[in-house]
DNA sequence: GGTGAAAGCGCG
DNA sequence: AAAGCGCGCTTTCACC
């Protein structure tokens, strides 16, 4: 029994009755069935347990009940939804996408020759690009016509063989072995995300609509500009002394700006500000005005507000550094003046929280920089950053931090991070390094052990050119500024990928501990939520280091407690006892705030 | 008429 | 024209 199978694999780690994995998939001797098979420790298999093709909910809510070790699939998003619309969550999975993905491309596992072998399994980081395949009951069958297939092998023998391929990668990882852990993150997030867009956000359309309403003016009719808009428009070609000024398209906006003497060259927000003309903030007025009607807008409300929730599509590793993405409606970019528009359902409260300062935190954590650590011990790190006496003013401390984290090198930031590198040796040191192996080439890894993407064949192609005798000023110059940009990308990298990994664990533990919630009964509140979550605190948003929860009222205090224990529980189960605490800004009330 | 790049701006 | 990372989305426009 190795430590990595038996204690780091769960996460969190559990007492479980029935110490096996579950696998899934379609049965190979019954067409278009499914079956599944159980699987122990020591390599043994179950016979193939068929399941009705319309039984996958009761099968697996009866397995639940005796959790099972994990459940193991192919794809989580191609099986939960049904699940939990039929009512059924499970407590933890194995999801072989992700997981593959993430074991093939990291530099800790020694033993990748058979997983880069398995190129059915190696898909586009982004699945949802197209539509994905019918969920049930067919679960995994075509639906006429209309759907694809899953982008990878969704068969149980093939689901099987990838599972002993990644066990056998587990198991070949470099010590410290922390991929197992950043394995249970990632699927115990791609379970997360599914119930998100189930759940969805409680979303008020009347505040919206009256957001809406005070910027723009009232709904126009379909196909024409707010009154609003129309109005602020007319200020800006009044002030231009140019009447047919089209201001929607950059390139007729610019020449517009130079008929009128603003020698502009670009139409960008923080350029138009630097210029003194009449012109000048109308037209600012104007460009919010519109990001607004067309990014968030009544069609935006139309499209993706339904029943009283905004359902946003999540893409669990979305991004390289590990982060998600989301898909549609833009759930990440919901600006901050619709959030309160986000509002709990009647009898019940959100619990919002958001991590002051997690890069940097994750930065001393993982280079164990304690004087780092103690700057932002029990306070604001930036304001801990000054009482260091290394720079300042918290002002230039952020400016300082977020350019040793991004590789800031001019202006403000190039003159503060050598202050913050006499002050921080081991957290530059680590960014540093990072940045150094970027610049020639080379890949980084997270914490827990999710490597960077090499650099392309362009780069390569760059740089080979640049060191031939021949090469010029140009060329040299050329390869120079690539390399650093991508050890500014490698540099980052470790950081925002172990924030990510941070933020997975923190809302693993938090969803574990939601659900040991008693569900409210008599009336049901949050109905909308369907049957898993309705009746009981659930995880309701998530944007990087920010979560909110929608919960009964009586359980809101409780709740607020649990996010907040899960935060340094998330804290020690990635970094042990290193003395960084992770501070959250928790608020509770009706509606999320602006700010 | 569709496609893809670029510009611009929202979020962390 | 961002300096300094990572994204998604809408609009415009050149091009096929």
């Amino acid at each position: 029994m190795s430590v990595v199978r038996d204690t780091v694999v769960d996460m969190p780690p559990r007492e479980s009755p029935s110490p096996r994995w579950c696998a899934v998939g379609r049965s190979g001797t019954a067409p278009g069935g499914l079956a599944a098979v159980e699987l122990d420790e020591s390599g043994g298999r179950s016979p193939e347990i068929p399941i009705p093709a319309d039984g996958l909910a009761n099968f697996v809510a009866a397995r639940e009940a005796e959790a099972p070790r994990r459940w193991v699939w192919a794809d989580t998003p191609a099986v939960y939804p049904a699940l939990l619309t039929a009512g059924v969550r499970v407590e933890r999975c194995h999801d072989l996408r992700l997981c593959h993905q993430i074991l093939r491309n990291s530099v800790l596992v020694r033993d990748r020759a058979a997983l880069h072998a398995a190129t059915q399994w190696a898909v586009a980081p982004d699945p949802v690009e197209e539509p994905r395949a019918p969920l049930m009951p067919a679960l995994f069958e075509l639906e006429a016509g209309s759907a694809r297939r899953p982008t990878v092998p969704d068969s149980l023998s093939e689901v099987l063989a990838e599972f002993d391929r990644q066990r056998s990668a587990i198991d070949s990882a470099a010590e410290p072995n922390r991929i197992a852990l950043l394995l249970a993150a990632e699927s115990v997030g791609a379970l997360i995300a599914v119930e998100l867009t189930s759940a969805g956000v409680p979303w008020d359309t009347e505040e919206h609509d009256r957001i809406l309403s005070e910027a723009l003016g009232p709904r126009p009719a379909p196909g024409a500009k707010p009154a609003a808009l129309l109005a602020v428009g007319e200020e800006v070609r009044a002030a231009l002394g140019d009447p047919s000024a089209s201001l929607d398209s950059p390139p007729k906006l610019l020449r517009a700006l130079r008929a009128a003497g603003i020698e502009a060259s670009s139409t960008s927000r923080w350029e138009l500000a630097e210029h003194e003309h009449p012109a000048i903030p109308p037209l600012l007025h104007y460009k919010k005005l519109a990001r607004l009607l067309s990014a968030n807008g009544w069609n935006w409300l139309d499209e993706w507000v339904r029943d009283g929730r905004y359902r946003p599509v999540y893409v669990p590793g979305g991004v390289v550094t590990g982060r998600w993405a989301s898909s549609g409606g833009g759930a990440l970019q919901i600006p901050r003046s619709l959030r309160p528009a986000l509002r709990a359902d009647p009898g019940c409260l959100l619990v919002s929280a958001d991590v002051s300062q997690l890069e940097p935190r994750v930065l001393a954590a993982m280079s164990g920089d304690r004087a780092m650590a103690a700057a932002g011990a029990g306070r604001d790190l930036y304001a801990g950053i000054v009482e260091s006496g290394a720079v300042a003013t918290r002002q230039d401390a952020k400016i300082a931090v977020l350019g040793a984290m991004y590789g800031g090198t001019s202006g403000d930031s190039g003159r503060l991070v050598p202050r913050l590198r006499r002050a921080f040796p081991a957290a530059m040191r680590l960014v540093d390094d990072a940045a150094a192996i970027g610049e020639q080439g080379g890949i980084v890894t997270t914490w827990l052990g999710r490597s960077s993407p090499p650099p392309g064949e362009e780069w390569q192609g760059v740089q080979a050119a640049a060191s031939l005798p021949g090469a010029g000023r140009r060329e040299e110059e050329h390869a120079r500024r690539i390399a650093r940009e991508f050890g500014r990308f490698t540099r980052n990298f470790v950081v925002q990928g172990t924030a990510a990994e941070w933020a997975l664990a923190w809302m693993g533990e938090l969803r574990r501990r939601l659900f040991a919630f008693d569900p409210v009964h008599g009336e049901t509140p949050m109905a909308a939520s369907g049957p898993v979550f309705s009746a009981r605190p659930h995880l309701a948003f998530f944007l990087h280091d920010e979560v909110i929860v929608h919960a009964p009222r009586a359980h809101a205090e409780a709740v607020a407690s649990a996010i907040e224990e899960s935060a340094q529980a998330a804290g020690r189960l990635l970094f042990g006892d290193a003395p960084v605490d992770f501070r959250l800004d928790l608020r509770i009330s009706e509606r999320a705030l602006k700010d």
